[in-house]
DNA sequence: CCATAGTTGGACTAGGCAGTCCAGATCGCT
DNA sequence: AGCGATCTGGACTGCCTAGTCCAACTATGG
C-alpha cells in the first residue's frame, strides 16, 4: 500500500494526477484512457505516477473516491437536511440543471463507472458501493429532517425512499447519457419527487 | 459496409462471434475484452472476424443490437400489452427474479454499455438510444393497452410514465450491479409500480 | 549544511492489441 | 462437374500499453 504524500508538493502532484485521470475518464471512458494520456494531461512523469499509485487499478480506485467527493460537493448545500418540499425540489432541479449545462454528456461521474468497472475489479466495485452509501446516506438524512419537522409521514420507510430516489436519479442519468437529452432525468426526478410527496403528511 | 452472410454457415459464424463477444463483455466489460479473446471463445479465426465486421467498433455495434434483442426477448410475453395491474407486477417481478438468479451481477446488458461506450463512439451511442426507444416503446404499448381497457387514466401522459418506469429499472440495475444486491432493483420497481398505480382509474 | 527521506524525469522492456494479408477450403448454382 | 463467390485459418506487422528501473533532484529537520 502506498501512503499519502508527505510534502505539500507531493500532495499537489498526486491530486493533479487523480483529477486529470477523472477528467479524461469522464470525457472518453475508462477504456480509452491510457496512463500515458494521464501523465501528459497532468504534466507529470511516469515515475511520479508509479510513485503515488501501485498500478492502474489503484489509480482507478482513487478516481472513484475523487468522483464521489466531487459529486457530493457539487450538490453542495442543496443536498442537506431538507427543511421543506421546496428544498427537495430545488435539489432535484439542480441535478437536472447540471445536465442541461453538460448537454446530457458524461452521465453520472460515479454511476457511469459501474458498468465500466464493477465486473472487472471487485475492489473498485466496493468503492462504488461505498460512494452510493454516502450519497444515499445524505438523502436519508435529508428525509429524516423532513420527518422530524413533521412534513413526512412517520410511517415512511426512509431506507426505501432514499434508495428509490437514488435509483431514479441514476436511471434518469443513464437515459440522459444515452440520448443526450436532459429531459430524461427531468422526467425521472419528477416521478421520484411525486413518490416522496405521497408520504407527505 | 459489410453485408449479412449469404450462407447458413456464414450466418451461424457471425452469430457465434457476436454472442461470444456479448458474453465476454457482460462478464468482464468492454475494456477487458480483446478481439483475441472473442475469436478464442467463438472458435473462429481472425480472418472470419474481419470478414464479418469492419473493425472493433462495428462488432461492438452488433453487440449492442444483439443485447437489445436479448433483453426484450428475455422479458418475453410478460412485457406485452398489459391486461391487468397484476400483469404489470408480474413483468416487474420477472426482472427482479432474473437479477436474483444472477446474484446481481452484470447489470443491464444494454444499460451497462452506456457508461462504457456512449462517450467514445457516437454511432454506438445511437444504437443504445435506439435500443431504449424499442424498450420504452414496448412499455408504452403495454400501458396504452391498459388505458384502452379503462384501467389507466385517460389523462395519464404515457410517454412520461414509460420513461420514468424505464429509468427506475435502469437505476435499480445500476445500484444492484454496484452493490451485488437485487433488492435495490426490487425497491426501485416497487416505487415505479406505485407511480403507475397513481394513474389508475 | 549535511543526512536522509521524499520526489522527479525519462529511457527502456516485454507483451498484448487491432488490424492486414492471402492461400486454401467450401459452397451453391448451372 | 466446374466455376465464381463466399468463407476460413493463421502467420504477420507495427503500434500502444502497463509497468520497471535508476539516477538526479529537492525539501526538511537536526
Amino acid at each position: 500500500m502506498i501512503e499519502t504524500p508527505k510534502t505539500v508538493k507531493g500532495r499537489e502532484t498526486r491530486e493533479r494526477i487523480v483529477a486529470s485521470a477523472a477528467d479524461l475518464i469522464r470525457e472518453r471512458g475508462v477504456a480509452e484512457t491510457s496512463l500515458d494520456d494521464v501523465i501528459d494531461t497532468a504534466r507529470v512523469s511516469k515515475g511520479q505516477l508509479y510513485h503515488y499509485f501501485a498500478d492502474r487499478e489503484d489509480l482507478l480506485r482513487a478516481v472513484v473516491a475523487h468522483n464521489c467527493e466531487h459529486v457530493l460537493a457539487n450538490q453542495g448545500p442543496e443536498l442537506g437536511p431538507f427543511d421543506s418540499w421546496r428544498a427537495i425540489r430545488a435539489w432535484l432541479d439542480k441535478l437536472v440543471d447540471l445536465q442541461l449545462r453538460r448537454h446530457g454528456r458524461g452521465g453520472c461521474p460515479v454511476g457511469s463507472l459501474v458498468g465500466q468497472l464493477a465486473e472487472s475489479d471487485d475492489e473498485v466495485r466496493g468503492a462504488l458501493d461505498a460512494s452510493f452509501d454516502r450519497w444515499e446516506g445524505e438523502i436519508h438524512e435529508g428525509l429524516a429532517a423532513m420527518q422530524a419537522r413533521g412534513k413526512l409521514s412517520r410511517r415512511a420507510d426512509l431506507d426505501e425512499l432514499a434508495t428509490a430516489t437514488l435509483a431514479a436519479i441514476q436511471g434518469g442519468l443513464v437515459l440522459t447519457q444515452a440520448r443526450r437529452d436532459p429531459r430524461q432525468l427531468q422526467v425521472a426526478v419528477d416521478a421520484a419527487y411525486e413518490h416522496l410527496r405521497r408520504c407527505a403528511t
